[in-house]
DNA sequence: GTATTATATGAAAATATGTTCATATGCGAG
DNA sequence: CTCGCATATGAACATATTTTCATATAATAC
């Protein structure tokens, strides 16, 4: 149901409302899509997707990246807690170096499936 | 290769330049990079999440839809002019109704390996 | 302990994004 | 043609995101 509100008045309107009870049985928890719409707003800055794409052809560490993306190590590392934040990348230690990863095989599948799409 | 201003001082530093070449020659072009970028910001907003979902259980007019997120037609109509943009869905008309479904089986998938990774 | 290297983080500044409101368009009925 | 409905769109406002800059932390060498 939907309240519109035109030159003072106010209408109630809805078209079918037999489809919006379907969805709204099927709907995603809100947990559910909110997480999934932070996963792929996190895929969405093409910086943070070079990264990603570099990470897949194996590990590298912060300076590298910045190298590789002409940008500050700050502005790297604020990019990668978010993509480890939300579990995208983790890292382990090698002496004062971090060495980046991707966390898992869905990140590859992924940036694949929208690869092509991206190429239609 | 990345400049570093410490201090008034300029150095210049690059831990694995052989890596960095590596990533360099696998890179997607710039355009394919963006254009995924913008894919997955699509995505990436919780509502506009919520029309992809409700649309994979078929079609759906703008007015269901903003019942269905409890949302303005005109915030509705906004956002779905962005997924018809990228692509994502797209519409026909029957009378003065428009009835907006997926545009292709990748948004599908896409949605699917995300909630995957969501729910571990 | 101090110095240096590699990275992280907080806060401010710059920029992008989403919603609202008002208005415009396209379609069908009469 | 005019009216009403369904939707689209432009511009302003509110909010979120990204970068920059300065400073902080962790590890190693001395």
């Amino acid at each position: 149901m939907i309240i519109i509100k035109t030159r003072g008045e106010t209408r109630v309107r809805c078209i079918h409302q037999d489809r919006i009870e379907k969805s709204r049985l099927g709907a995603l928890a809100t947990e559910e899509n909110n997480g999934m719409a932070a996963l792929f707003k996190t895929m969405g800055d093409p910086n943070r997707l070079k990264i990603l794409w570099a990470l897949g052809e194996g590990e590298m560490c912060v300076c590298d990246l910045a190298a590789l993306l002409n940008s500050s190590e700050s502005a790297v590392s604020h990019q990668l807690r978010l993509l480890r934040q939300m579990a995208l990348v983790s890292n382990r230690r090698q002496g004062p170096v971090l060495y980046y990863r991707l966390n898992d095989d869905h990140i590859h599948a992924l940036i694949h499936i929208a690869l092509e799409h991206t190429r239609e």
